[in-house]
DNA sequence: TATGAATGAGTCTTCATTCAT
DNA sequence: AATGAATGAAGACTCATTCAT
C-alpha cells in the first residue's frame, strides 16, 4: 500500500471520528443550535482542525446526511428483496422506511432536517445532486413495483401509476414526519398517544388501498 | 364612536400593516434569516416602533401563525358543513386542508413551522396552548365524522376508529408537506412534476381505502 | 387670587402627585432601573405629560432630591434646638441624620445616590448649587456648635476645631450608610447583625471622644 | 518550561492586559457607562475577542473588584503584623485601609462599587460568597484585637466588644467613602477642603476614643 | 394642557471562519 | 498536520426624549 493510501485512510478516519462526535450535538440540539466551538471541545481537537477535514459546518452537516441517504438505501434495497408479489415488495419498502427512522433516529433527523431545506440549497452543491439522484432511483424503483403488482394481479388496475408511486411517496415520509413531531409533543403534554404501531397500521391501510 | 375605539382601531391597523410586512420577509426568507431590522426598514419604520406593537420577534411570528391556525380553522368548519354522509365530510375536511394550503402558502408555512418546533415551546406560552386545544379540537371532529360514516354506511367497519383518525390526520397533514418540499425542490430542478393535482388524487385515495 | 396663581397652585399639585408616584418606583427600583414608561402608566398620564411638569428624567428625581434635603434640613434645625450644652446639640444633630433615615427611607436613598454622584454632576444645575449651599450652612452649624461645647466646657480643649467638624460630619453620613448598606447585605444571608441600635451607640461613641 | 504554561502565561498576560485597559476606563467613567466597544477599541481589539477572556462584562469588572479586593486584604494583614498592643494594631488596620484608598483609588472604587451593590447580586455567584468571606474575616480580625486590646490594657474595658467592632468597621468605610465623595465635590467647585490629613486625623480620634 | 406614537442610537453578546505559528 | 487566538458583522432588544395632533 503507498504512502499516499495510507494517509488517505487516515483522513477517513479522523472524518469519521470527527462525525461521530458532531452527529451525536447535531442530533441532541440541532443544528443552529450546535456551534463548532462545541464539536471542537468534545473532540478534543483545534477548532481549526475541523476545518481541515470539513470545509464548513453545513459541509460537516451534510456528510452526515448523506451517510444517512447511504443507509436508508441499502434498507430499502434490502427489503424490497424479500416478497414475493408486487404489493409485498412494496409494503417491504414503506417498512423499510419506517425501520430507517426507527433503528436511526439521528441519521433520520438530518435526511428530514435535510430534505426539508435542500430547496433552498445551492443548486451547485452535489450533496444535493446525489441525494436528488437518490430520491429519483427509489422513485423509479416503486414505479416499477407497482407495475409488477399490477401485472401478478396484487394490485388494482384502477389506479394511475405515475399519480400512485408519487402519493405513496410523499406519503410515506409524510407520515412518519408527522408522527415523530406529534410524539415529542404529546410526550410533552403527558397524554396519551398511539404507540408506535401506528406506523404499522398504516401499512396495513396501504395495503387496503392497493391490493385488489 | 368613542375615541378610545378610534384609537384601538388605529393600532390594529398598524398591528395589520406590520404583520402584512412581516409575513412577506418570514415567507420569504424564514424565521431565523428574517431580522427586525429588516421588517423595519421594509415598514419604513423605527425598529423601536415595532416593538410598540409587538414585544418580541417572536410574539411578531405566533401572531401570524395565530392568524394562520384561525383560518384554517374556519376552513375546516366551513367544509365539513357540505356533504351528507361521514365519508363526504371527511373528504371535504381533507380538502379544506390542501384548500388553505393553495389559497394561503404563506399562513401555510408558519403554521408547519411552528407545528414542527410547537414540541420544543415553552409550554406556558399562551399560543401554544391555544394551537395545541385547536388541533384536538380538529381532531376530535374527525374521530366523530369517522363514527357518523361507519354509522351511515359510508364508512367500512372493519377499521379501529382510533387508529384510522389520527393516521388520516398524520397522513394529510404529512402529504401537503412533502408536496410542498418536493415541489419546490423540483421546480429548481427544472423537471417535469405531478401537478398540485396529486393532492386531489390522494382525496380520491383516501375515499378508496375508507368506502365500504 | 389672580387666575395666574390658580394655575400654578394646579401646577404644583400635579408636580407633587407626580413625585409621589415616582417616589415610590425609583426607592423600589432604584434609578436606572426605574423607566419613564412605568412611571406614566403607573401615575395613569401619557408619558409625554410628565415632560410637561420635568425636563427630564433626572429632573424628577433630583426634585425628589431636593424634597428629601428640605425635610433632612428642617430635622436638624429642629432637632438642634433642645439641649443645653454644646455637646448635647452636635449629639442631637447626630441623631436627627439617625432618624431621618429612620423616619424616610425611602428620601435617605435620593440622597444617598444623589451624594455619591454629584461630583460627576453638571456644575450649572441649580439643584448641585442648593445641596452645596445647604451642605455648608449645615457643616456651619456644627463648627458653631463646637466652638459653643468648648467654650461652656462641654467638649475637650484639645481639638482642632475644623477637622473635628468636618470629621463628625463625614463619619456619621458614612456610618449610617455602611449600616443601610450592611444591612441590606446581612438580611440576604439570614445572619444576625446588630440591630439598628447600633446607631445609637455610635452617638455614645460620639459623645465619650467628644467630651471632656 | 512546558509548552503548556508557556500559552497559560501569555493568556494570563493578555486577561492581565484587557483588564489594565478596563481599569481607566471603568473608573474613568463608572461601570454602566462603560461599553464592552469602547473597551474594545481602546485595547485595539475586536469586540469579540474580549469574550475570549471574559465571559461577560460583568465578568470583567468583578475581576477588577476581585484583584482590589486581594490588595486590600493584603495591605490590611500586613499592617496589622507591626505595632506590639491590641490598639496599635487596630490604629494600623484602619491606615491600611486609608492607604489602599490612597494608593489603588481605582480599585477603591470597584470595592466601593461592589460593596454598594452586593446585597442586590445573585447569592449564587462566587464572586460575592469569597468578598463576602474576605469582609468576615477581617471583621474576626478586628474583634480579636478588641479583645487583646483589653487584655493588655491598651484599651478601655467599658465598651462592648461587638457593637464596637462592628461600629469601627461601619466608621471607617464610612468616613473613606464620605471623603472621596467630598473631596471630588469640592475640588469641582475649587474651594479649601481639607486635605487627605483629615483621614490621618480620623486616626487619632480613634484612639482617643479607644484608649484607656 | 395633554397625548402617546415614533424615534434610533446604543446595549451586550454570539459564532462561523481565517491565518500566523 | 494542527493549533486556537482573533475577527467583526450581525443579532434582538431598550428607552429617554420629541412632536404632531
Amino acid at each position: 500500500m503507498s504512502r499516499h493510501n495510507y494517509n488517505e485512510e487516515k483522513i477517513i478516519a479522523k472524518k469519521k471520528y470527527i462525525m461521530e462526535i458532531a452527529k451525536e450535538i447535531f442530533f441532541k440540539k440541532g443544528y443552529e443550535n450546535t456551534s463548532m466551538n462545541e464539536i471542537a471541545k468534545q473532540a478534543k481537537m483545534a477548532k481549526g482542525t475541523i476545518y481541515l477535514y470539513f470545509s464548513s459546518k453545513k459541509d460537516l452537516f451534510f456528510s452526515l446526511v448523506y451517510e444517512g441517504l447511504e443507509i436508508l438505501e441499502k434498507m430499502i434495497k434490502n427489503n424490497i428483496k424479500s416478497g414475493e408479489k408486487g404489493l409485498d415488495k412494496i409494503l417491504n419498502m414503506g417498512r423499510a422506511y419506517i425501520q430507517f427512522y426507527r433503528e436511526y433516529p439521528d441519521y433520520y433527523s438530518f435526511v428530514i432536517k435535510y430534505e426539508s431545506e435542500k430547496a433552498d440549497l445551492d443548486t451547485n452543491e452535489p450533496l444535493v445532486l446525489n441525494s436528488y439522484e437518490k430520491s429519483e432511483e427509489i422513485y423509479d424503483i416503486l414505479k416499477l413495483l407497482i407495475l409488477k403488482g399490477i401485472d401478478d394481479g396484487s394490485i388494482r388496475e384502477d389506479i394511475d401509476i405515475n399519480k400512485t408511486s408519487m402519493l405513496l411517496w410523499l406519503q410515506t415520509i409524510g407520515v412518519v414526519q408527522q408522527y415523530e413531531l406529534r410524539k415529542k409533543l404529546y410526550e410533552n403534554w403527558d397524554e396519551k398517544f398511539p404507540s408506535s404501531s401506528i406506523l404499522d397500521f398504516y401499512i396495513d391501510f396501504m395495503e387496503k388501498s392497493l391490493k385488489k
